[in-house]
DNA sequence: TGTACATCAGTGAACGCGCGTTCACTGATGTAC
DNA sequence: TGTACATCAGTGAACGCGCGTTCACTGATGTAC
């Protein structure tokens, strides 16, 4: 956590000049202003009057808002994946992939703005090699538990069909749910999603 | 098409102060909006230049800027239930399941912005009563295909799981290959889905 | 068939808003010697 | 240990933008008699 042992700053960094952790600060406050606004709500102003400093200080961190929202994408990415792999309780491939599968859901539920974030590509840049990479990994995670003993996959390998197959699913499920299919009052897309998705992941071949 | 036989307004109903047919101009408009600049992109007032009338205009036919996008997203899920009950060409059940599905992503493919727009509960009026009808409609064709002879559901009633099964991985494929999951160069989207969704769909057991 | 009048469907100027980014600047930090 | 100086990370005012909606208005239409 602590770069020092004896962290000098950790008397009053507040009333710093310089922030000292204001990168942090505004991934923070960005992933605040989408949960409360949705993504389209987003704004770079009021992103940084929340984390207390002028509009123009977070160009120098990321250059631009679609920076800002890449850099949290690739987080959420990231924090994605984990999510992914924790859920791996072992079983046959069944048992593991429909575990994951409600591993999956259970993110998009939770942390509703930071997913539709992650697939919001006019907002982000495709590009970035970080978010290109987490993107992948996520996406490896998920492959590795359906088609188990795998070789990386050339391009196009129709034997990925049953990992498109699985993450079509969910993928799909997670987007109805929360775009309110399932009801739209507070906790009735978990409710449903609860109920609805060990029903539905039957029907789920792979 | 034409309400009276004598089209006394065929003349040159474009120069007249009251348009005649302003309703479907700017719907027509705010398609072609939509289909170049995104959903996000979508702008009222860029909509009434298209359609040739003054900023304001809009408001007569429409109330706000929601309500011409409800109208749109109405029209889009007529359009949507047309498309899916046309593809049904028999055959047993898993057939038809598929074949519907084929042209769910193809609905999806051809006509992103209106398919993005139909599930953008923040920017269209979930409770206007045609909306909800007309994605009411939609549904009925899938699950009857998926569930023949099945009465009407009952509000969370198990045996619709088969259909949101069919649903989400129709849905999340589409949406993933919207998203720029299989490419995102120019028709490469269309391609993926041409060669992979015949084999992801085998993995959905219905 | 003609007229008065209510209603409808537009105009176009204006309002106020919040936005992303730019700009010249300054305070704080770190490094070379 | 001290000093000069480059670099870094902020400030805050300002720019210009396009937006949705409101407003008082007017031209066109339709209807009652």
């Amino acid at each position: 956590m602590d770069d020092n042992l004896n962290s000098v700053k950790t008397e009053a960094p507040s009333r710093a000049y310089h922030h000292g952790a204001l990168r942090q600060a505004l991934l923070a406050a960005a992933e605040t202003v989408i949960a409360e606004r949705g993504v389209d709500g987003f704004s770079l102003r009021e992103t940084a009057r929340r984390a207390g400093v002028s509009p123009a200080a977070p160009a120098h961190h990321f250059g631009d808002a679609r920076g800002l929202l890449t850099a949290l994408a690739t987080d959420a990415f990231r924090k994605f994946a984990d999510a992914l792999a924790a859920s791996d309780v072992g079983g046959d491939r069944r048992e593991r992939a429909r575990s994951q599968g409600l591993a999956y859901v259970r993110f998009a539920l939770s942390e509703p703005a930071k997913f539709d974030l992650m697939w919001r590509y006019t907002l982000i840049d495709r590009n970035d090699p970080e978010l290109a990479e987490a993107g992948r990994r996520a996406f490896r995670v998920l492959d590795e538990v359906v088609r188990p003993g795998a070789t990386r996959p050339a391009p196009g390998d129709p034997s990925v069909a049953p990992s498109i197959a699985a993450w079509s699913m969910v993928h799909g499920f997670a987007r109805l749910a929360l775009d309110g299919v399932f009801g739209t009052g507070p906790g009735e897309a978990e409710r449903a999603a609860e109920r609805l998705l060990p029903l539905v992941l039957r029907h789920l071949d792979v």
